[in-house]
RNA sequence: GCCCGGAUGGCGGAACUGGUAUACGCGCACGACUUAAAAUCGUGUCCCGAAAGGGUUGUGGGUUCGAUUCCCACUCUGGGCACCA
């Protein structure tokens, strides 16, 4: 046989299958339908590295299996060209995009042939072809029409270095996500689009698909849903203030007001605040500061009070404080909050620093576990303290116990009316220990509710306890109480000590994390106090009942803001619409679709707010297509991920001039059945092709409501330095070598043999040779083949119809690494027999043709098949067949493994018992004793217990 | 801070619904072939121990006849969100 020459085999099979086109998709209603694809790529100046490939090779395993399983597959592959990248790079190269962009393509498409991709490139498509980008434009009037797409004039990010604003997506920890300088705020004329309007659909249609739990975890954070209130605070010369807060619940505990700097209230009342100059000067130079600086964590808070301006909390009429604070954000809710210092951090922070009132008006509530509420007891409501006092000279804290009740407690008691906690901890603790000489150190912030069952008194207490911290000064007692001598003894306990394993409050683990703290503010649900009719009440039941008693209303607010559409940048698609000086706001007819991207001699950035497009005097200046009066097109472009958000539909039908796409072919092909690319796309494309799909479906373009039924994240392939492929650190592998040196089909069987296909992981040349032994083997193992007279061989059969099976399944679940694993296994196994048939060989190498395509296709055709490997049928295995006659069993002992045997499948549990029982080397470890327990898993394992 | 993942030999990793931990591959060691080397093939390779045996899936506990797998606490690590009220 001839020596496996890779290059040669794969040049010739390459070219064979593209002749024969055997890769072009057709519509066939008789077959059921696969869409297999791959997030398309960007095609850089930089070209391939291994890394690259890794998700294509998966897409291309995958579709391959599927048409050989009798699937009509569609599996297309384009470019997204548009957006800053590529126009930076043709900057920098002094070339015009567009030929930058073309070259480019081509180097990527021949570093793709060389992997043997089985796309059909009859559908390519291109994001910067204008018979592509017309249906860009035109789905951004549709949404235009639709009162989607509008013009603002709010501050948006600003990137200094790319001189273009840039969305809140486009933002990596306030800074621009492609060059990394640090974006600032700048109010601009910008398109916008309003994708808050789907931000309930796009969260709640998340739950039915199939895609990994984080992107799903990533997208929910993203839109950041929370539903709250929206309340009014009178002011008292009667104008108003709208706040939002998720703990309507906590409105008796709102002692001041707090609005973002930005609030209009401020312009409108100027006159009303005494401090204007102040104010001003603070607005000034909260908008000088980044985005950045503004939300830096840990920075301390700032802010100013509109003096002159009183607000009434209408929930108990209290006049209340308003300030104005960076801390509060303009563009979320309301751009005013109601702040509730004892519990919410934040609020707590600033009324700290600011001398403000902190109101409790939220205690925790536990139920005692361990000695839980009587049913049918009375129940009885108490105030009470808990003592804890410290022995500066030990570190140790005073404690009783109370051998009656089996009891470790603080000097605990009741607080009389009208009583301090103070006064009322001394009380107690002179009455029950005698010490007499305590200095105060602090209550506690924050009381406790606990219900439990007083087994002393026989009743169930309800019980709101505060905590009241001392020092020993010294250890003079007074005479104790005969009587309360004889009920417990004094104590004293480690500070470890205090919590609710080793004591009886169930209090003590709150006391444990507020002991040390110098304030704490209790953020979680509870009962009620101080909230007048409410107090007594359990906070979230009586949330609704609040706001309808102030008048608020239940609202839902997302993170998610609104979608900054247009960019000051000249490689992007012309968004269609024509500033009129008569008729305004103009749409381009659609007959009149593309508006071409102009060629500009200039198209480097401005950085005055307009795009190099408003330079072009003859392209700018149209006659409106209303009035035909005098009008300027919109200059602005769209952004690099407009392109990406409905490609997959254009590749059902990409050369349709009338349609963005036949409805008929939309309906055979849609949705994409499995869609493969990086996690880093979680809240930018996948967000926007979503809201995207969601509108076209709206306006009956698309038929499904989701565009991407199940989602694969390709992870990672790092340099062999364990770092980020990257020119910069000069670790990059080109995969052209890799094809050179060691072939497609080994480059491919390596890759997927790496390790889970969704995990990242450390690209080792080293190991490459493995996967080219692997396929050397099989290479080899044709030799070996007989046509006829080969002896069955049962061992053989049933390990090649278990690996028909396994590979089968692995595929389906993106498993590769495993499905590669298992027909190693099953070569070596071929190799192991004397003599193997050819209708078994042949099975081998089509459960390998999807990951190794050329080779099993060379070894096929020798074998005298006519047609390609890949036309071919799929093998099935048979269930039977998988099942062998005997089976293992495992002896165990005490679960230690100490003896195997093999017994018949039929063999009954008693048989097998019986078996085990009597080996030599379990009575050996028996030694004698009468087993306990003998455990029978069937067709597994005996487990015999003998202590 | 909150929310998701992950941790298994020298390395990449495997293990079905709780049932023989370390499959498969790399590397390494030894052997065969060779004048020699490479390639190839064969054997061995979790740790301690001469052996018998014992130990081992990040750490500590728990449930179970039996835990990489389930529960609790913790450590390290990757990612998302973060002054979003």
């Amino acid at each position: 046989m001839k020596e496996y020459d890779h290059t040669e085999i794969e040049k010739k099979w390459q070219k064979h299958w593209s002749k024969k086109g055997i890769y072009t998709s057709k519509e066939n209603p008789k077959e059921p339908k696969s869409y297999v694809l791959d997030m398309f790529p960007y095609p850089s100046g930089e070209g391939l590295h291994v890394g690259h490939p890794k998700g294509y090779i998966a897409t291309d395993i995958y579709s391959r299996f599927k048409k050989m399983s009798g699937h009509n597959v569609l599996h297309p592959m384009g470019w997204d060209a548009f957006g800053l990248p590529a126009e930076n790079y043709a900057i920098k190269t002094k070339t015009h995009p567009r030929d930058a962009v073309g070259k480019n393509i081509a180097r990527y498409k021949e570093q793709l042939s060389g992997i043997g991709f089985n796309y059909d490139w009859k559908r390519e498509i291109n994001t910067t072809d204008p018979g592509y980008y017309k249906w860009t434009q035109w789905i951004f009037l549709q949404m235009y029409k639709k009162g989607l797409a509008f013009q603002s004039n709010d501050p948006i990010n600003w990137c200094p270095s790319c001189q273009t604003g840039l969305a809140n997506e486009d933002l990596d920890d306030g800074k621009c996500e492609r060059c990394g300088s640090v974006v600032e705020k700048r109010p601009m004329r910008q398109w916008v689009l309003r994708i808050t309007e789907y931000a309930d659909r796009l969260l709640t249609d998340l739950g039915n698909l199939n895609w990994p739990e984080s992107i799903k975890e990533s997208q929910r954070n993203w839109i950041g849903k929370s539903e709250g209130a929206e309340i009014s605070f009178k002011t008292k010369d009667s104008s108003e203030i709208r706040v939002f807060t998720t703990r309507p619940d906590t409105i008796f505990g709102a002692t001041y007001l707090v609005l973002s700097p930005e609030h209009e209230f401020i312009q409108k009342n100027e006159r009303k605040i005494s401090n204007i100059t102040e104010v001003i000067q603070y607005v000034e130079k909260t908008k000088n500061k980044t985005e950045i600086e503004r939300t830096a964590v840990g920075k301390e808070k700032t802010g100013v009070q509109l003096k002159g301006i009183t607000a009434i909390n209408p929930a108990n009429n209290e006049e209340i404080p308003v300030w104005i604070a960076d801390y509060v954000l303009t563009s979320y809710g309301t751009g005013a909050i109601m702040a509730v210092p004892a519990h919410d951090e934040r609020d707590f922070e600033f009324a700290k620093k600011f001398d403000l009132p902190i109101r409790e008006v939220v205690v925790p509530n536990i139920i005692d576990q361990r000695n839980p509420p009587v049913a049918g007891k009375k129940s009885v409501e108490r105030r009470n303290i808990h003592a804890i006092v410290r022995d500066p000279k030990t570190g140790k804290y005073l404690a009783i116990k109370w051998p009656k009740f089996n009891w470790i407690t603080f000097p605990m008691g009741g607080v009389e009316v009208g009583e301090s906690p103070e006064v009322a901890a001394r009380r107690e603790v002179l009455e029950e220990t005698g010490f007499k000489n305590l200095k105060f150190v602090k209550v506690i912030d924050g009381q406790v509710r606990a219900e439990y069952f007083a087994t002393h008194k026989d009743e169930n207490r309800v019980a709101y306890t505060t905590a009241v911290v001392f020092e020993l000064e010294n250890h003079e007692q007074a005479e104790i109480d005969e009587k309360e001598k004889a009920q417990h003894e004094v104590t004293w306990i480690e500070e470890k000590q205090i919590n609710y394993e080793y004591m009886t409050h169930a209090e003590a683990n709150f006391w444990r994390d507020r002991l040390p703290q110098k304030f704490s503010q209790y953020t979680g649900v509870g009962f009620l106090v101080n909230s007048g009719e409410f107090s007594g009440k359990e906070s979230e039941q009586v949330k609704k009942a609040i706001v309808d008693s102030v008048g608020g209303k239940m609202v839902t607010k997302y993170k998610l803001r609104d979608w900054v559409f247009s960019r000051q940048r000249y490689w992007g698609e012309p968004i269609p619409l024509i500033h009129c000086e008569k008729c305004g706001v103009v749409p381009v007819p659609e007959k009149d679709l593309p508006v071409k991207l102009p060629d500009v001699k200039n198209y480097a950035p401005t950085g005055t707010g307009e795009s190099p497009l408003a330079a072009i005097e003859k392209w700018v200046h149209v006659k409106c297509p209303t009035c035909k009066g005098k009008a300027k097109r919109e200059t602005n472009t769209m952004p690099q991920w407009a392109g990406s958000c409905w490609y997959y539909l254009r590749y059902m039908d990409p050369k349709n001039k009338k349609a963005l796409v036949d409805p008929k072919k939309e309906k055979y092909w849609a949705p994409v059945d499995v869609y493969v690319g990086g996690a880093e796309h979680a809240t930018r494309h996948l967000i926007y092709a979503r809201f995207w799909h969601k509108f076209l479906f709206d306006i009956g373009v698309v038929s499904t409501i989701e565009p991407f039924t199940r989602l694969y994240n390709v992870g990672l392939i790092l340099a062999e330095d364990g770092r980020k492929m990257s020119k910069r650190y000069g670790n990059v592998i080109n995969p052209d070598d890799i094809v050179a040196t060691y072939g497609a089909d080994t480059f491919r069987i390596y890759e997927m043999f790496m390790g889970p296909f969704t995990q990242a992981s450390a690209w080792d040349t080293k190991s490459i040779m493995g996967s080219r032994r692997f396929i050397e083997r099989i290479w080899r193992l044709a030799e070996k083949v007989k046509a006829e007279g080969v002896q069955p061989n049962k061992k053989l059969e049933t390990l090649l119809h278990a690996t028909i099976k396994k590979v089968s399944a692995d595929i389906e679940t993106f498993s590769f690494n495993t499905a590669v694993s298992s027909l190693m296994i099953l070569s070596r196994e071929f190799e192991d027999a004397s003599e193997v048939a050819v209708n078994d060989f042949k099975i081998l190498l089509q459960l390998l043709a999807p990951f190794a395509p050329h080779v099993t296709d060379e070894l096929w055709t020798s074998l005298g098949n006519k047609k390609t490997i890949h036309e071919s049928m799929w093998p099935t295995f048979d269930p039977a067949k998988i099942v062998s006659d005997t089976v293992k069993i495992v002896v165990q002992v005490n679960g230690k493994v100490r003896d195997e045997f093999e017994i018949g499948v039929s063999a009954e549990e008693n048989e097998v018992k019986e078996r085990a029982l009597s080996r030599e080397n379990v009575i050996k470890w028996l030694n004698g004793a009468v087993p306990k327990r003998v455990i029978y898993v069937k067709g597994k394992l005996v487990n015999i217990v003998i202590e």
